[in-house]
Formats: structure tokens, C-alpha cells, sequence
DNA sequence: AATCTAGTTTCATTATGTGAAACTTTGTTT
DNA sequence: AAACAAAGTTTCACATAATGAAACTAGATT
């Protein structure tokens, strides 16, 4: 399933065991956690009984099912609220999202992933949690672009290494020679597009969030259809993400990254 | 800070660090949370550098400073959608919203406080995390009261005996014995008033979700100002909150509690 | 240069986690 | 109803991992 850290001591293993309770998307019997889990019976049943009690995990004592619990969306509160990204962004989504009448995505990079931390439906008015904390690719999506185009090297041959290169469509970039490619163009451009590499007839564009001294923060999207628009026609929301996307950055470096020198 | 418990584990002590850092709504320094831990600094400091590595918390370097990490948001999104409640509820909060006009709450019992899971506000469109993930106090909000007052017994002795009776307003109930009585009338009645317990100025009436079984899986409120209403106004939304909270539940039954009797 | 504070590393000691196996409970088959 | 199987729980000798006092280093401050 994920991959095994040995001897990484005993809060690491309890939380691939989270992990492992999560990655279900669903209720789990302790017997399907341990087909899948490395930990021998008792190892891996006192966890979960630490994990209960902790209120990590939910134990449903009818279905005698277990499933992420409460203490996570209330640490998970106190993670979206002090980061320092997603609460400054807010009001800059709405108003961006009201304005371009698309869906508007607000990601951060999660190690080699993005991370949705915001989102905005011209149509459907509220996602909640169901959109932020989702994770997806990042070297087919336009937000996954913008953030890999302006890392620093050292941390960018670190994220290439970890994509999978799966082909969604037949657009997606399947090798880290093309990608880097796209990401220097990307980079000379400023901005990204995603041409309906993750998913057929979705396309958008992306603009990274960017401290002064250049160290990524996040990015944000307008997102369309080919149904509805081509890459021309989403050229219109430029300087409106651009604005947006650097009003951004400049609060939040006001407020809390004041960019010693990297 | 928080009640501490001992030898209970490395797991647990480490979550009790996550708790601290959480607590403080801010990146902290090491050495502030040094000051509120009970662990020697050594110790201490092995968890925040294994938490670091394990994404619980993000370390700044810039401001040298501990925040909670994206790893919670991550796995959040998967408690919330795994969740019996909330993604169900989450389109009958919307009709309910869009129908009263007013501010429509969603809220689980967690331990002896309330934790709020889905908020609908009918003038600001959008609140996600900020709203998600809240806890406040049960023995004087409407959600809290309208879930305490159809708790079994037992729970309910050790949900009471973990109020901490502030008194909020004038109106606040200030002990065990006056709550009790309140908790009788609202079994009585069905469902729960705020009569402005918890702030000056705000009423709701709350409605609880309830298992065919009788068990408390949630409960539901719609929020209004004594500036624009009274209690009697406010029941003029009872059928629609009584009708949403019945849907919610019997969704929620079919879903993933067969109830076993209990 | 001396002093202070915050952060990091070391290492002998001891507590804690480990997991094979035995056991109990629950549900299914004959 | 008895026999069986599968899932869940407890035990305990053993090994690993956590502990924390103290020593150390890096930056500030005087």
C-alpha cells in the first residue's frame, strides 16, 4: 500500500497505520486493516486501540467498523487556520471565483503532490472538506505545474523523482524529460495551462503564489471545459488570477513570512 | 493547559504535543512550547523533529516556528468524507439554508463538547475549515443541549460532569441541576432553544439527529439575532429542521447503521 | 571577549513496544 | 445442537525504542 519506514519509531507507525485507515475511504473491520498492513495481529490491534482512544480513529461498535475520527478535523481546523496560505486567500478566492464565474482552486505542494487546501464553484456553492485535503498529481495538473516550475532545483529533481507518470490522457507528460521542458516554458511564461492532461475536456489555468525572494507558497486555477472555452479564451482571466494570485503573496509575506534571505 | 495522562503511551504523548501546537492558533517556537509541556526538552524535542518528518507539523524555517501540518489536512478530508453524517447532511444544510435564509450549523458530540462539522451561512457564501473542525461548549448552545438531552444515562453523567459552566451571558445555565431540568424539557419537546446561553444577541433553535434506535448521531440549528427574531419566530422553521434532520438520519441509517439494538 | 538564551546531540538507564501463541467470542456449517 | 471456522482479544518473555540529565553548539546581547 504506502511504502514501509522500518525502526521509524513508534508515532510513525501509528500513523501509517492512520494512513492505512484513511486510504480505505471507507469504514474499516480490524481484519481488513491487517490484511493489508505489515504489523503482525497484536502489534497492529493495540494500535488501533491507542488510535481509539485517542479519538484519532472512530470505532463503530455496531458495524465493529473503524474510520478516521473527530480529534482530526479539529486539529485539522487548527491546521487550516494557522497556515498561512489558505485563511489570507479567502476573501481573493471569492472575489476571483465571482468575477470569472469558474472554479477556483487554491493548492499547496505536499511533498511531490498538490494539495487542495481551497476551492470555489462558480455553480455548486460549497465543498467544504470534500475539496480541501483532497491530494492530486502534480506534473499533470495546472496548479502541480505552476509550483514545480519555480522550486529550486535541488527540490525539484526531489518532486520529479516522485511522480508516477501515469497517462490519464493522451496529453499527459509521461516522462521527466517533457515535463521539465513544460516547466521551463512555464517558467519563462510566468503562468501554467493544463491542456486536458489530467482529465479529457477540463483545462485551465494556474498561476504559482510566490514570496519576493521566489519561494513557492502555493498556486491557484480557473478552471473550465473545452466545452465552453479553449486556452485563448481563458488568457481573459490572466490578470485577474495574476492580480489576485500576487495580492496573495504580498499579505502573506506581511504577515508572516518577512523572507530572511534563502 | 490540557488534563495530562501518563504512561499512556508514546502514541498518546505525541498527540497531546499535536494538541499543544494546535492550541496555540499560531506557529509557535520551540522553546513556547517547551514552557507549556510537561516533557523535558530533549524529549520534547524528539517528538516535534519526528512529527516534523512525519508532516503532522510544518516547521518554518524562516521564523523557526511549529505549525500543524498538511498531513491533518490530508487526512481530515478523509475522516470528514468517511464520516456517517456530514456528507449526507451536507445537501439537505444546503436546502434547509436556502430555504430559512438563515445561518444553518451541523454539529457532532466529541467527548462532552460540541464539534461543529458543516455550517451554512446565507449571506457569506463559504467558511470551509474555518467553520469545520470548531469546537464549543455543549451545555449552552442549541446543538449541544438538543444532543445531551437524548444521551443514555451514563454517557450523559460524564458529558455533565465535564462542563465547565462558564457563564457566557446572564442566560447561561451555571450548573449541573439547571441543565438537567432544561434537558428534560428539550426531551420533552423534541428538540432545543438557545435563548442567547452562549452569546448576547443570538437565538437558535437546534434540532437533534437521532438513530431509529434513539441513538445520538448529530444534531442540527438554525441561527438567527434577537434583532431580527424571537424564539417564537424561530419555530416557524421547526417543520423544515424536523423534516431535514429526520431525512439526515434515515439516510444515515440505511447508510452505515443497521442498528443493532442497542 | 564574556554572558546569556535557544536549540541540538549524546548515552547509560529503563520503560515501552513487540509479536508468537494461546485464548475467547461470534458467527456459520453440518 | 454440536462442531467448526473466523474474527477479535489477552498474555508474557524479550528486544527495541523512548527517556532525560548533562554536555555541547550557535546566535544574540552586554
Amino acid at each position: 500500500m504506502t511504502e514501509r519506514s522500518q525502526g521509524d519509531g513508534t508515532v510513525a507507525k501509528a500513523l501509517m497505520v492512520m494512513d492505512d485507515v484513511a486510504g480505505f475511504g471507507r469504514p474499516v473491520r480490524f481484519s481488513e486493516l491487517l490484511d493489508r498492513s505489515p504489523y503482525p495481529k497484536a502489534t497492529l490491534y493495540r494500535f488501533v486501540q491507542v488510535l481509539t482512544k485517542q479519538g484519532m480513529l472512530h470505532f463503530d461498535p455496531d458495524r465493529q467498523t473503524y474510520a478516521p475520527g473527530l480529534r482530526l478535523v479539529r486539529l485539522a481546523h487548527a491546521a487550516w487556520q494557522t497556515s498561512a496560505l489558505a485563511p489570507i486567500a479567502r476573501r481573493h478566492i471569492d472575489a476571483l471565483s465571482d468575477a470569472v464565474g469558474e472554479t477556483v482552486h487554491l493548492a499547496q505542494l505536499d511533498g511531490a503532490q498538490v494539495l487542495y487546501v481551497d476551492k470555489r464553484n462558480a455553480r455548486h456553492p460549497i465543498e467544504m472538506f470534500s475539496a480541501a485535503g483532497k491530494v492530486g498529481p502534480a506534473y499533470c495538473t495546472g496548479v502541480g505545474k505552476a509550483m514545480l516550475a519555480f522550486l529550486p532545483n535541488d527540490q525539484l529533481d526531489h518532486a520529479i523523482a516522485q511522480q508516477s507518470f501515469h497517462r490519464f490522457t493522451p496529453q499527459t507528460y509521461t516522462d521527466a524529460a517533457a515535463l521539465r521542458a513544460e516547466l521551463a516554458a512555464i517558467r519563462e511564461r510566468g503562468f501554467a495551462y493544463d491542456r486536458e492532461e489530467h482529465e479529457p475536456g477540463i483545462i485551465c489555468i494556474a498561476h504559482p503564489i510566490l514570496t519576493r525572494a521566489g519561494r513557492v507558497l502555493g498556486a491557484m486555477s480557473v478552471t473550465s471545459t473545452t466545452a465552453r472555452e479553449n486556452l485563448a479564451g481563458l488568457d481573459r482571466h490572466l490578470p485577474m488570477i495574476r492580480t489576485a494570485a500576487e495580492a496573495i503573496a504580498a499579505e502573506a509575506q506581511d504577515w508572516r513570512f518577512p523572507d530572511a534571505a534563502e
